[in-house]
DNA sequence: CATGACGTTTACGTAAACGTCAACATCGCC
DNA sequence: GGCGATGTTGACGTTTACGTAAACGTCATG
């Protein structure tokens, strides 16, 4: 028995309007299954939605998404292919420990701002501990 | 001696068109001085340039990053003012830490794929010694 | 059978982030 | 003082990633 999905079941579980699950689908990233007009996804399809979401929290595009499952799929090729493929997850790699450097950056300059606002906070209390043992 | 920059400069040291400064300024991200009609950048513009392409690179869209600018300065506020900003910061540090696990994610699917080329070439070869061989 | 609920295609709209002219000012320099 | 390099301000064009609306099919259900 394998489970298949409606275009808003998918959507719902996603998050997703059904225009951009369609989209997508446009964009050559999906390509469900059909009962006539309607569409039906399986797991796969959710598997692909999954990469889908990671890759554009990431910051890739829909063109870059779609190139990486060509390649991926394309993986099973011939030598040159195979090398062309090695030298694109390369670069991919590449980016993406730049983003991990840039991460670590952001994290410390907001752990900075947020120490200070914090010191600030303290010294604001104790100010006002002070007027109050003033005042009592 | 404080150092100052043209536009030309900054954009052949950061790697933008001059167009892409002058947006930036349009968006309120960069605040150079003035010469009559003339644009001066200083060190603090740049330090401003550095953040923006961080953010950029981790997808941040330049209004979340004017934003940025704005709660920076104002940090030092009031109380309810630095709540908000405290909170702000929580979530963003929320969406880098999801950022984190997405590039560890995409990272080990890269290397499965990587490997899996790696044995198709390593078997590739030996199938060739052994074509070698029968030859030789 | 009609009336939602859900699905489909087609097409135009839109916000973000610039690119690409055009038309003009300024500045150093020969 | 003319000329090229550099800078400036609009204004319009472009791509990406959908939103939105129109106009229609289909299927269960009261």
């Amino acid at each position: 028995m394998t489970t298949t999905y409606t275009i808003s079941q998918l959507s719902e579980q996603f998050d997703l309007t059904s225009r951009t699950i369609r989209f997508y689908e446009d964009q050559g990233l999906l390509t469900p299954e059909r009962a006539g007009t309607k569409r039906i996804y399986h797991d796969r399809d959710r598997v692909r939605l999954r990469l889908i979401m990671r890759a554009k929290r990431l910051g890739f595009s829909l063109s870059e998404i779609r190139e990486t499952f060509g390649l991926y799929d394309s993986a099973s090729g011939e030598t040159g292919q195979m090398k062309f493929v090695l030298d694109v997850i390369a670069k991919r790699r590449a980016v993406l420990q730049q983003q991990q450097e840039d991460i670590l950056h952001v994290l410390q300059d907001m752990q900075n701002v947020e120490q200070r606002i914090l010191d600030k906070m303290q010294t604001l209390d104790s100010d006002e501990n002070v007027a109050e043992s003033v005042q009592s």
